[in-house]
DNA sequence: CTAAATTTGTCCGTATGTATT
DNA sequence: AAATACATACGGACAAATTTA
């Protein structure tokens, strides 16, 4: 059995319900031990995950302290526990929102390597054999126009719809909705799209993507 | 002194140069405490951090073997550490180019409680004593119309800019830049950019949006 | 200002449980 | 079935930094 959980639910429950609040100084490990009868072996291990998190600090001489981001981490913790499961419904609506937005900011700062990539992406998924080595090449074109941004920030949130896209039903939905046709339809989108932002074109740009995006909706969820 | 230093340097070392490859097998715990003098609580302590960092993997009954990936992650660590900062230029560039966008989508999505949070917000910055209060309301209102979108996906996209903001110069910069003068101009774009919101005017909320971060950008960032 | 007490940081040796070989 | 090897836990000791008397 684990032995740590007792005392780990204990602070966690008591920072949650600001018994300890911010600046609030723990017992010292050596009352844990006492208090919970477990060696301090298990009070550092419990005290170390914390600090990991965040949620407290500890101080030689001194003791134990809660942080003073402690609630926001604790309540951000548990958004990122429902983070990850994210709809294809939810990430495409999301991505309608702010896909056209990062292709207005890409006309303004991609280079000449940026276009060659892009157009590199677009040769290769016209040239793949199986419908699995195209979406490869999909999504690397896709990267490659967020990577155009120049902006670290932009690359995150990319990220951040890589990750949504690989945990879920997303994959399925996709094999299933990739016709010939509308694979055909998705590469003269994709060449239209990389034209427009070639071509400086702010409101073009934004249209084709917009464009481009309600049909990869349309087929992937039906509306 | 911290004895466990040889044994981390030596794997580390021994994976940088190749003489331990994916798939390789480590001597057992009980041979490292021989071989280095050390106890096996500290043994542990190492190929604790290795296993955290995906590196190693450890099979009860069977040994500690070096993981698939771990010349990669080995090299991609260098370049991972200087990564995760963001600039506050480069995040402003980024808010300015989603920001409105998120601001359409929540005129789509936001309900009359939303609005409510809202106002609670401006008023509670507007009454705030010190300028450490009025930024408080001031993150807290642009988090309330970016939840007010009812996306998860917008939410992580928020929580991103959170940590960006939190981690840097960000804090000082913005202290040393909110004179009353500002703080007052601030407070009526937020009730106007929230007024446009609850009017469900998709143009002039996107342009109040804008206008408002390039305000914020320019006192920032002299911009 | 000094010295003692307090508290975290690090390390050690041992024992028992559990999964693999 | 036995040996091997990691997982977990305990209690003790000393060092280093801080607080207190």
């Amino acid at each position: 059995m684990d032995t740590s959980q007792p005392l780990r639910d204990t602070i966690i429950e008591s920072l949650r319900s600001g018994q300890l609040r911010a600046g609030d100084r723990l017992p010292t490990e050596r009352a844990f031990c006492e208090q919970y009868r477990i060696s301090r072996t298990t009070v550092r291990k419990v005290l170390q995950e914390l600090k990991e998190r965040e949620l407290i600090s500890q101080t030689v001489g001194s003791g134990t302290y809660v942080t003073e981001h402690a609630a926001q981490k604790l309540a951000s913790m548990a958004a990122d526990a429902s983070a990850s499961q994210i709809s294809p419904a939810v990430l495409m609506e999301a991505r309608l929102a702010l896909e056209p937005a990062i292709v207005e900011m890409v006309i303004g700062n991609a280079t000449a390597a940026d276009f060659e990539q892009m157009e590199s992406c677009c040769a290769k998924a016209e040239a793949a054999a199986s419908n699995e080595e195209f979406e490869v090449w999909d999504g690397l074109l896709h990267e490659r126009i967020a990577q155009a941004a120049h902006n670290a920030f932009v690359a995150n949130v990319f990220a951040l719809m890589n990750q949504a896209r690989a945990q879920g039903e997303w994959g399925m939905l996709k094999k299933r909705s990739l016709t010939p046709e509308r694979r055909l339809a998705y590469q003269q989108e994709h060449r239209a799209l990389v034209q427009a932002i070639k071509n400086r074109d702010p409101a073009l740009a934004r249209e084709r993507a917009t464009e481009h995006l309600l049909h990869v909706r349309r087929n992937l969820l039906n509306y």
